[in-house]
DNA sequence: CGGTAAATTGACTGCTCTCAATTTACGTGG
DNA sequence: CCACGTAAATTGAGAGCAGTCAATTTACCG
């Protein structure tokens, strides 16, 4: 099982009025005044791989936009292992279950890589909304955009066979995580295999089978360079069931 | 294959302040005088079984609330048949996808029993949530459940060996669907495998077996009154895997 | 260079799929 | 109300995919 520590570091006071990638994130379009009154401070944090942000059934009070790295929403399972629901990178905002009075994270939020995000308070984030209606509408398409997220996961990454939930994936990486060469960083084979419902064993064969099969080349360590076009192929040609 | 007609009747012109369901719906807490200078009128519709509400990739301009009734939301796949990711009851309102500009329906939604729904312009939400920020808020809760409800699709219903997805289907349905006596209306086996990701003739190979085991006992044509707590309890004694 | 965790692989079992046949349910016309 | 036709559900047999358990190899860290 993977190690669930807390190991984070306080990387500051953010500057939302000059974030860099403000226009991805939660409050873009709103006026820079909106940011001195501020009843909370919004924290920038640095979480390292391996950590988790919050923990399922916790009653927290701090909703996080994530400005780089990708993590993993999931659930424990009776057994101790985890089934992931949703990865998350740039741009993504997380927790806003929290809106919801009276309620506590629906999942744990862990870092599978290093992770750069802002805590931003719930109160504050409250406080914002009631003075700029707009947020409201930035709420509501964090939301739909991950309700899509969520049916593309069951059509992409939980239908058909191993193999071809594993190349999704795959290609999810892709689109969330690669660097400007298109190469991905793989996830642990516990992950993968917890990401599309198979055993680690079964998610290990199908990674070393494409390894083989020069769909996916090592680049360093764990960068790898997965011939995405290949795959497409694979998946398109191949009249994939359900099995 | 199911027949995806879209036979439906109108029912009426909806009478929003006197919704019998209302404290449920998406209108709750606006007060009645909202309703009386409606742009465009809200209507009422009654959709039978099969009939289909939307279709994905249609650019349409409604919402639906709906009052009484089950449905699905699919994709279709390039083989024809259907994955579908979530089933929606009273007090769901769908198509909630549209308030981003220029999009399409995101799934398809389908009858799966007699629906009745209040089909609400699109041009009608914008202006009351204009004019009444609390609706903001509900249209937020709608679409946090509706994540909700995906998430625990994935891990409910699309984790673990066959036999138990079903067995968690079936609580489902109670929960969305169960008459007075808690007796439920089994869904097609088409659509049971669609639900969990196998055949269909698997999904028909573990109801049979659940009728077998008296976890299913017919109470009258397709009303089955399902004994939740033998379930529940295979469910948790069982170290099910995810096999 | 050792020590530990992760990844890979092997052998075997068992679950699920596939393809096909049968049975059952249900609506229609007689 | 019954015979019939069609669709749905069930069942069977066999193949193949994925799980289980265990061993081995590889990667990484100090």
């Amino acid at each position: 099982m993977a190690n669930y520590c807390t190991n984070h570091e306080w990387k500051g006071r953010a500057d939302c009025a000059h974030c860099g990638i403000r226009q991805l994130m939660l409050f873009s379009g709103l006026p820079e005044s909106g940011f001195t009154e501020l009843l909370q401070p919004i924290d920038n944090h640095l979480y390292s791989a391996g950590a988790s942000l919050y923990e399922e059934g916790v009653r927290g009070q701090t909703v996080y936009s994530i400005r780089r790295g990708l993590l993993k929403l999931l659930y424990r399972t009776p057994d101790g292992s985890q089934r992931i629901v949703r990865l998350h990178g740039k741009g993504i905002t997380i927790g806003l279950e929290l809106l919801d009075a009276n309620v506590a994270y629906h999942h744990t939020a862990v870092a599978v890589e290093d992770v750069d995000a802002c805590a931003i308070p719930l109160a504050t984030l409250k406080n914002l909304q009631a003075r700029f209606p707009s947020l409201c509408d930035k709420v509501r398409q964090q939301l739909q955009q991950q309700v899509d997220r969520a049916d593309q996961w069951i059509k992409d990454l939980n239908t058909g066979v191993a193999w071809s939930r594993v190349a999704r994936l795959l290609l999810l990486l892709r689109e969330l995580g690669a660097d400007r060469n298109g190469d991905i960083e793989l996830l642990p084979r516990e992950d993968m295999a917890a990401v599309v419902g198979v055993t680690t064993e079964t998610a290990s064969r199908i990674v070393a089978d494409f390894k083989r099969r020069g769909l996916l080349l090592k680049v360093t360590g764990n960068t790898y360079r997965c011939n995405a076009q290949q795959l497409d192929q694979l998946l398109t040609e191949t009249g994939v069931s359900t099995g």
